[in-house]
This record gives structure tokens, C-alpha cells and sequence, in this order.
DNA sequence: CGTCTTTGACCTGCGC
DNA sequence: GCGCAGGTCAAAGACG
């Protein structure tokens, strides 16, 4: 039942939807190359010049992981894959602000990490986008965020900050 | 009143 | 089989 879309709606403001599915493209190219079974097949990185988010001045690289995980371990439902893009922020707020709705679902300690990890869900109705947020514990001003999954929906509200810095990146094939 | 966060419990996968 | 770690659920409370 779960049919999870990786196809984008069209929305002209919308380029964060418009670099994730560059990303998304990208990834399933990869994936066919190499065809590793799981883990961090791939690694994308992305410089920013000197940009904002969310009136922080911060972030100077993002770096952008492609992976696949397994899901629908919830209660013996069939396993299938979805595409998760993890990226690194530099930045003092934790908390992105993409355009989308988050909801918090929950909060966890993660091991050999002071900072706990935190999980979100898109509450567009019917979009079933998750993200994760962890800040590193080597380095305070690191923020992974998680993508897992992709939007099927415009974004909702704009976010002019985040566009420009996504608009200005730089997607490197591999490191 | 609706929405969102917090937080402990619960579930599952994995390594030993 | 057991324990650990990661991920999710859901009730309760906070907040605008």
C-alpha cells in the first residue's frame, strides 16, 4: 500500500524540490553504477559562498550523503527502499527552515554523541518525508540534517534565504 | 481550540 | 538468547 512517489509536482518556486530531484536523479544513476547493498553508497558535496538561513549567518559547505534504507519495519510490513540525502550544515541553529511543515516525532540520545538526534515528519497530508537532525559532537557547529524520502508537493511557504542558498550550490559527482 | 513539542515506553534489527 | 542502539508511538502538556 505504501507507494512512496519520487516524482515531483511541478511548482515554479520551488526550487528546493528542484535540487532534491537533481539530487534524487543523480542518486539512481549512482545507484545502477556501484549497486552497493547498503550504507553510505555516496557522497555529494556542495560548497555555499557565504550565505543565511533563517537570519544565521553561517553555513559555508554543505555536504550532501545519498543513501538507501531499508523501511517498513513497522509491524511486519513488506521492507522496501527509499532514497535518504543527509546533509551537513554549518550553522548555530539546528533547525532548518526549508519551506516545509515539520512535526517532531521524537527525540533520541545517539551513542558516542553529547547531542541527542532528533526526528521529523512532513505534515503535508499524505506526504510521508521524514528527516533527521543531529548535531555532532566533535563539532558543535555541524548540523546533519537527514532527508529521507522525497516531497510530492509544492513547498509551503517561502523561504527566500534557503532558495538562494540552494539555488548557489555546487553538486560534486563524488568524493 | 488546534497545533506542536516533549518524553518515556515500546518495537525491531543486529552483533556477540 | 540477550543486550544494545536506533527508530517510532502516543499521551500529556505547552503555546499561540
Amino acid at each position: 500500500m505504501e507507494n512512496y512517489q519520487t516524482i515531483f509536482q511541478s511548482s515554479s518556486s520551488s526550487s528546493h524540490l528542484s535540487l532534491l530531484n537533481t539530487l534524487n536523479s543523480q542518486a539512481q544513476t549512482q545507484r545502477q553504477d556501484h549497486n552497493k547493498s547498503n550504507g553510505y553508497s555516496r557522497i555529494t558535496s556542495m560548497e555555499i559562498p557565504g550565505s543565511s538561513i533563517s537570519g544565521v549567518t553561517q553555513s559555508n559547505s554543505l555536504t550532501g550523503v545519498e543513501t538507501e534504507v531499508k523501511i517498513g519495519k513497522k509491524r511486519g510490513e513488506k521492507i522496501s527502499r527509499k532514497p535518504r540525502y543527509a546533509f551537513q550544515t554549518r550553522t548555530q541553529v539546528d533547525i532548518l527552515d526549508d519551506g516545509y511543515r515539520w512535526r517532531k516525532y521524537g527525540q533520541k540520545a545517539v551513542k558516542n554523541n553529547k547531542f541527542p538526534r532528533s526526528y521529523y515528519r512532513c505534515t503535508y497530508q499524505g506526504c510521508t518525508v521524514k528527516k533527521q537532525v543531529q548535531r555532532l559532537s566533535n563539532d558543535e557547529g555541524m548540523v546533519v540534517t537527514t532527508y529521507e524520502g522525497t516531497h510530492s508537493h509544492p513547498i509551503e511557504k517561502s523561504t527566500d534565504n534557503f532558495e538562494h542558498i540552494l539555488s548557489q550550490m555546487q553538486i560534486y559527482p563524488s568524493i
